[in-house]
DNA sequence: TTGCCATACCTCGCGACACAAGGCATTATA
DNA sequence: TATAATGCCTTGTGTCGCGAGGTATGGCAA
C-alpha cells in the first residue's frame, strides 16, 4: 500500500524538508519560515504540515534529531541521514519525471 | 473553502483534461489513454479518477457535454467552454508559479 | 507587572481527492 | 462461446494537506 504510484503527485512538503535540511540542520519552526521565504511566499506549509512530516521521516530513518537549547529555546534539530539523501533523490527524480510530462502535455509536444 | 491556497499541488488531473479537450472534443475513455500516452506512462490516471472529474467540470460549467452514437458506442464527448477555458488558464497559472517555487527550492537558487 | 507578540513544540479532526475495485452494457476477436 | 476491448459509471478506502487549537518560554512595551 506504499510501494506503487499511487498518490503520484504527493510528498512535495516531504521533498522540500529533505532538500533544505540537506544543506544544513534545521528545526520545524525554521521550516516553515524558510519554506515560505525561498518560494517567496507561493509556497505556505504550516507546522500542521511539517511536525507530522518530520515525525514520519524520523521514524523511517531519513531524518535524525537531536535536541539543543539557544537562548534558552529547546530546538529539535533535524539533519539528513544516508537513507534520507537516497529518498531525497527518489522523491526529485520522482518529481522531475512527473513534471516534465505535465509540462509536455501542457506545451502540446507532439508524442511518438 | 475553496477560495484558499488549499491543497496547492492538487487538481492536476483536472488541469490535465481541460487541457486536452481544449485541443479537441475527447470523451472519458479517450482521455484515460491520451494521458498515458502523452505522459509516456509516466502519468496512469484511471477512470476512477476521469469520470469524476469531468462531472463535477461539467457541473461547474467548465465542459459541456454531447452524447454520441460511433459504431454503435455510444461516447460522451466533452468540450470546452469559455468558462473552462478562463479556468484552465487559472490552473496553469498556478501550476507554473509552483513548480517554479519548487524548483528554486530544489536547485538551491540564493533567495533575496 | 501585566499583557502581548514571537519563538518553538505538538496533536486532533476535517475535508478533499486520487485510486482500486467493481459493476453494467456492447462489440470485436479468438 | 468465451474473452478481451470499448465505453460508461459508482462506491469505499486511505492518504495527506491543512486549519485550529493547545502548551510553554522569552522579550518587550504599556
Amino acid at each position: 500500500m506504499a510501494e506503487n504510484n499511487s498518490n503520484f503527485m504527493s510528498g512535495v512538503p516531504e521533498l522540500l524538508i529533505l532538500r533544505l535540511v540537506r544543506e544544513k540542520e534545521m528545526y520545524g519552526y525554521e521550516l516553515v519560515q524558510a519554506i515560505r521565504e525561498r518560494s517567496h511566499d507561493a509556497i505556505a506549509l504550516g507546522e500542521g504540515v511539517i511536525y507530522p512530516v518530520l515525525h514520519a521521516l524520523e521514524r523511517d530513518g531519513a531524518l535524525s534529531s537531536s535536541r539543543k537549547t539557544v537562548n534558552g529555546r529547546s530546538r529539535v534539530y533535524y539533519a539528513l541521514t544516508a537513507a534520507g539523501a537516497q529518498r531525497l533523490d527518489d522523491l526529485a527524480g520522482n518529481w522531475s519525471r512527473l513534471t516534465d510530462a505535465i509540462q509536455s502535455i501542457l506545451i502540446g509536444v507532439q508524442h511518438a
